[in-house]
DNA sequence: TCAATAAATGCACTTCCATTGCATTGGTTT
DNA sequence: AAACCAATGCAATGGAAGTGCATTTATTGA
């Protein structure tokens, strides 16, 4: 379990218990987590310090936010080498209408979108919205 | 200007002052607005009657919901013959960074999406964000 | 080691947007 | 005109995001 902290560190982001918990959380979540999310997992912990830390994880490009259209800030945590900035690096989210739940579809990045002559495009989100294998497995 | 009331009319929603003001408001608009940008234009008017106006003009399919990443819904009136359930029918939206405002680009299609096997798309949000075309023209 | 310093945490409070309940007004229908 | 239903206005609520400040905890370096 020293990978983690070593990580962190790599990062510049001083290991502390509760963002070693936070970042287990997130790393066995196979789903963006919301700040609800990880409150119901630690009902110890204050809620501002878990906004906090993830700000501090999204500062330091280990999660990124993920907005699902649901009105509530989603997160999940960066792949390998993830370049969550880069246009191109862009993956697709998709979100389940029927468990409500939201997966990286990392593998899929976004298509070239092309905009009309004078719009510059810095920067696209794509969120697939349907069903999802589990929910569609029957 | 008695097409307005027609149209309201012939889409099952009565004609009242305030319906008809709100739809003018929008359909001289380019951009998409949200509720406080209606809220601004009719000081008089009250708040809750432009939720519940626009939430009508949305149930009869007179105008569709923007979310462009900024947090807060923005709404625009559809095309005519504009079916934004139909996914084939989804256009893209840009929101400019600079100026904060978000058009519907509804000549651009949303291209066909591929999704992993066991996952059912019913439904695509595309925004790019970047530079409007008023902004980056200098 | 221990004091000085900086960072992280916890609590309280605030803001902003979305949404609802209920009383009132206004328009339609018979 | 009476009865009915829809639209409006006011007040209150709820949820999420964000901030200020005091306190605790970790780091540094004298
Ligand atoms: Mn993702
Ligand atoms: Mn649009
Ligand atoms: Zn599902
Ligand atoms: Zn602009």
């Amino acid at each position: 379990m020293q990978k983690i902290e070593q990580f962190l560190d790599s990062k510049d982001i001083r290991v502390t218990a509760m963002r070693l918990l936070i970042y287990k959380f997130l790393a066995e979540k196979q789903v963006a987590v919301t700040l609800s999310d990880i409150e119901n997992a630690f009902e110890k912990a204050d809620r501002t310090t878990l906004y906090r830390t993830i700000k501090t994880f999204e500062e330091k490009a280990i999660v990124h936010k993920v907005d699902d259209g649901t009105g509530i800030t989603k997160y999940a945590l960066c792949e390998q080498g993830c370049n969550c900035e880069i246009e191109t690096d862009l993956h697709l989210h998709f979100h389940c209408n029927n468990c409500n739940e939201t997966v990286c579809l990392t593998e899929h990045k976004i298509p070239q979108i092309k905009v009309p002559d004078g719009f510059v495009s810095e920067n696209v989100n794509l969120v697939v919205k349907g069903i999802c294998d589990k929910c569609s497995g029957q």
